[in-house]
DNA sequence: CGGAAATTTGAGCAATTTCAACATGGGTGG
DNA sequence: CCACCCATGTTGAAATTGCTCAAATTTCCG
């Protein structure tokens, strides 16, 4: 596992998509990532665990993982999922105590770059862009994180899969006549904070509010509109997070 | 209502003990308030609706402040309590989007220093430590709002309960041995995102988990130990909380 | 002191979890 | 290539728990 890259050309173009990098020159970029690595993670190796000292700043390369933390008595409940584009533990990297409070896994094979975080803040002193950049990202993230919060307190469960079958559906870019669940229900669930039973009886009644689900298919029935109060709901919700939130993670 | 008030010495006191302005000088912290003005909120007046342009950063003087959102259907949710010392559209100011998403009104009378967003901005930029602590602040209040998702997720109504009053205990100096609820208890059971008649329920039941609760007044019995589950999860989660966030909104 | 607002209490209801049994399914080793 | 197995997902029924509606109290203020 763990077995680290290194190709020739250097990481630049991996990150030069990534807004937060979007000011720097060509140049910039290269020294950036001159110490930075491409880590590849099997099925379940760990990217880090709770306790440990944070390291990187990670930008996912390919693959998926997911960040999760275990309570006390054993119940997992995973709070983030990340895909290619993401980048995970900026928050972290400004929090006093330097040290990882979620477990992160690789959920199938997954290719992780990795910036030390002292490089990492030694640019971000040295290029304002970074530090505005960084700024845009937090605020949003935690933005999000609010919108989350909202959703638990407000939304029926019902409400919330919906909601996030539409809103993968839309940050993937997938067709919505028809596409293929990217990850297991089981992930879902615990995503979602329910129980995997409740949610094996929600998909069949989504039917109902213009979702069709069949095993790992989806569908939607009514792209845009759904005029009951259910179908509304959702929409305004997603209408509004996705106009904030783009290439963030799910 | 909104009464402006303007001292002839100026704010800088009020904000000195910030930690997001510790860095800058008597001069510059003068400089900064300079066009700043506080105002007065009688019980009920908004501070900002949703959908208002974002004018200023705010900071509470005194009293206190809910910030809410109203769904479609009516149910309001409070979001967040300010109190004094506390600074709130902190994250807004970075969003793209410069419009408020929630409502501000005082619980009671309250003063409100407020910081119009340019002239902050333009500090920002010129001292490194504003941008810096900012950074900070909005990462502990992203990772503030992931404990929060995941409190609703994990704990259970007299769980949450129990985790917010031994949270307020702390956080506001209060006396374990017995002090008086700041708020009303409709506040309260807004902000955990739970029916009124709920609380009313939970909170005679919290004397098995060594909390009592007579009408406004509520002592611990035991202050640090609690050895059955509830309280231990209760105890850790608020132990990790606090120890990360000070001075933060309830 | 009186009336409105806030809180408590009761009863029934709706929804999710839990526990348990059963179906599916992909992958592995024989 | 097939049988078997473990992980994953589905389904049923009972138990829990918070919510809704309604009525009774209490508290707060003018």
């Amino acid at each position: 596992m763990l077995e680290a890259i290194r190709t020739n050309t250097g990481y630049s173009d991996i990150i030069r998509n990534i807004p937060l990098f979007s000011g720097l020159s060509e140049d910039e970029l290269e020294k950036l990532t001159e110490s930075a690595e491409i880590k590849r993670y099997a099925r379940n190796d760990y990217i880090f665990r709770q306790g440990d000292a944070i390291k990187h700043l990670h930008i996912m390369r390919d693959g998926i993982v997911k960040e999760f933390r275990k309570s006390p008595d054993g119940y997992e409940f995973t709070t983030s999922i990340y895909e290619s584009g993401a980048m995970f533990c900026k928050a972290e990297l400004f929090l006093k105590d330097q040290v990882h409070h979620t477990d992160a896994v690789a959920v199938n094979t997954a290719y992780v770059l990795e910036l030390p975080i002292e490089q990492f803040k030694k640019y971000m002193e040295r290029y304002e862009s970074i530090s505005h950049g960084l700024l845009a990202a937090l605020a949003q993230y935690a933005f999000m994180k609010q919108l989350e919060v909202e959703q638990h307190m407000t939304m029926t469960t019902t409400e919330k899969v919906a909601s996030f079958l539409r809103h993968l559906c839309v940050s993937h870019g997938f067709d919505p006549e028809g596409f293929t669940l990217p990850y297991k229900k089981s992930l879902i669930a615990s995503r979602l904070g329910i129980e995997i039973e409740t949610l094996s009886r929600i998909l069949p009644r989504l039917k109902e509010h213009g979702i069709i689900v069949n095993g790992m298919r989806v569908s939607f029935t009514e792209p845009e509109a759904g005029r009951d109060a259910v179908s509304c709901t959702v929409i305004d919700f997603n209408r509004e997070k996705e106009a904030i939130i783009r290439q963030e993670a799910v």
